[in-house]
DNA sequence: CACCGTCATGGAATCGATTACACGGAGAAT
DNA sequence: ATTCTCCGTGTAATCGATTCCATGACGGTG
């Protein structure tokens, strides 16, 4: 492959004036130029980006570590972090964690071993030792969705507490009184707030969130479906199950059916986190829906400002529920939900 | 961050010999082997892969260029790619073409400029003059799923044509004979195969594919309904509708539910590509599946053995038939899909 | 005409690793 | 005792870019 050498010898000029001219430096006399430019295509010349990175200590590009890449949601984060990377002129290389802590932490090295400028991460844990240690010396670092507490970093991700509390009255309003939840894992942000979340909307309408409508899941379905099938076997069985992730109420759709009980006749269905396929489901599955285009993008240009320079701001945005057939039908209309989201940004790290 | 140098003066000995350390060379004596190994933990020490790429002009890094990230056959296959590559030692950069070959473009191209060691490909189109000259410029690459022909470069992909003879006896047993098919890109192999295969297997039965009921698709779910309502305006609309992938016949669903219409009563449905919430739409569709993470698997494999050298296989996969209820409820069993799939291997390039 | 500032250009250092080569010392072979 | 090997180690070149500094030409000004 043609270095810039060889471009300055077939250019009659020195690898200095190839250089000024493949990076538009003033000072270059436009026959230099010419000849420069003819060199590099008749050779095909491109520059290597990895001596390049090596001289300028930059690489333009950006780590992203996701939890689990086969869940729509993160799949969707993925493609909108990429795509306002692009657009600011940066890479993203993804690492996916598979919500396995010990892969987590193979991506965190080799993405820090080739030192890309900056690191997106949705925790699969409380933190390990090595990410922390990252981010103390000196990583740039945003978290998305999940957080870690305690440590001095950025964070954007969207606040569902006013969508939980608008699901809660739809399920009052239809008379469902023994609600259940099935949890993510407690060492994950997004894992324990939407179990808090759900306690006070219940504690509002005097209802209680017995240990027992609690299932332990982990966001796979399996873990969903084993959940699903506990609740099932107890002598009060829930009214409706709410999933803390969609690919949980996809396994708890499995228990459901596997059970040979109908959606919502029998029990009614509701999940964290909109996917398209809820639509076509049987029946359409009512959600809480995070803005995760904006989530990427937002959670890009924070990490891209604190490369860069400038001081880089938490956002907060909020969720919305989508009411669909899983619930029951609602006789008169369920309660508007936020139409008019408004994203709160503060200069905190650590909302 | 601490460098190669640092090192070696913390631990009173060259660089040279750091290095030998870090790559396990046999000389080095027990006494510096130890100091060495603890300045690099006393400083936290991280080998530069950007410094030692540039040297060993290998980056152990792979580039897959997909066609669309939110294809949960895409996903599940980037998925299969990486883990393999992880389990080689090789890292893997994804770029998402979204179905844009100026965007494929771009990805390619920053691939190259990274010096990843080999590429995956799976081309939107029928090959722009970019990746053409990559492939002849001497860059390792594999092709997965999609191939462009004429090019001389492995192919790993899945044959769905027994598959597709399969849905046709199926569909010809429950008593349909106006079958439609949406199709994908004719400048993509999976785009126009399937549609061959399905003549192919129609003709088989005496039944013709007439243009009508060609739907030009472009492998997104919308124009998959808009090819669904074209059907359903026709004087004589099909009875059964097959998507080439699975987001044309989620665009599918969409279109003849907005119809008013029920899927299997009015209008069969099925799809190429199977995925999980298949089990769980309404009704549960019928799909063709391929072995997704054998082809990701398979096609690392092939690239790794051209990149080190060993003569790198073609392998073809077969595909097999899911029947759900989305066709109609079959009284009879339905043929039994091929049960014990195959791999046939070639040496040859293009298959 | 002398001087100075500006501009185009090239030489060479540099980034952080790997590795060929040279060298000194210890032990084996004669 | 002398020579030969082999081993551990260091020096320095190298990969392909960027960039500081020096240099020479040229034009304008006093």
């Amino acid at each position: 492959m043609a270095s810039i050498k060889d471009v300055a010898a077939a250019a009659g000029v020195s690898v200095a004036t190839v250089s000024r001219v493949l990076n538009s430096h003033p000072s270059v006399s436009p026959d230099a130029r010419a000849r420069v430019l003819g060199a590099v295509d008749s050779l095909g010349y491109r520059p290597n980006a990895v001596a390049r990175s090596l001289r300028t200590a930059q690489t333009r590009t950006l780590g992203l570590v996701i939890s689990d890449v086969l869940n729509p949601y993160f799949t969707e984060l993925a493609r909108s972090v990429e795509e306002e990377a692009r657009a600011l002129g940066y890479s993203v290389i993804i690492g996916n964690a598979d919500e396995q802590p010990d892969i987590q932490d193979h991506h965190v090295r080799t993405l820090v071993d080739r030192r890309i400028d900056g690191l997106l991460v949705s925790p699969t844990d409380g933190g390990s030792p090595l990410m922390l240690e990252a981010a103390r010396a000196g990583t740039p670092m945003v978290f998305v969705d999940r957080w870690i507490p305690g440590v001095d970093v950025p964070v954007v991700r969207s606040d569902g507490r006013a969508a939980v509390r608008d699901l809660v009255a739809h399920l009052h309003a239809l008379g469902h009184r023994r609600l259940a939840i099935i949890a993510g894992p407690a060492a994950t942000t997004t894992g324990s707030e939407r179990v808090e979340a759900f306690r006070e909307a219940l504690a509002a309408y005097g209802i209680s969130l017995p240990d027992a409508y609690i299932g332990q899941g982990d966001f796979q379905a399996d873990s969903g479906r084993r959940a699903t099938e506990r609740f099932l076997a107890l002598s009060e069985p829930p009214e409706v199950v709410f999933a803390a992730d969609n690919l949980m109420a996809l396994g708890a759709l499995d228990a459901i059916r596997a059970a040979g009980l109908r959606v919502p006749h029998d029990i009614g269905l509701a999940a964290f986190d909109d996917i398209p396929w809820f639509v076509h489901t049987d029946p359409p599955v009512t959600a809480i829906a995070q803005p995760t285009k904006e989530l990427g993008r937002a959670a890009v240009r924070a990490l891209i400002d604190r490369i860069e320079g400038r001081p880089p701001q938490s956002v907060t945005l909020p969720a919305r529920l989508v009411v669909r057939r899983s619930c029951g039908e609602t006789k008169s209309p369920a309660p508007a939900p936020a139409d008019t989201p408004t994203a709160t940004t503060s200069t905190r790290r650590n909302p």
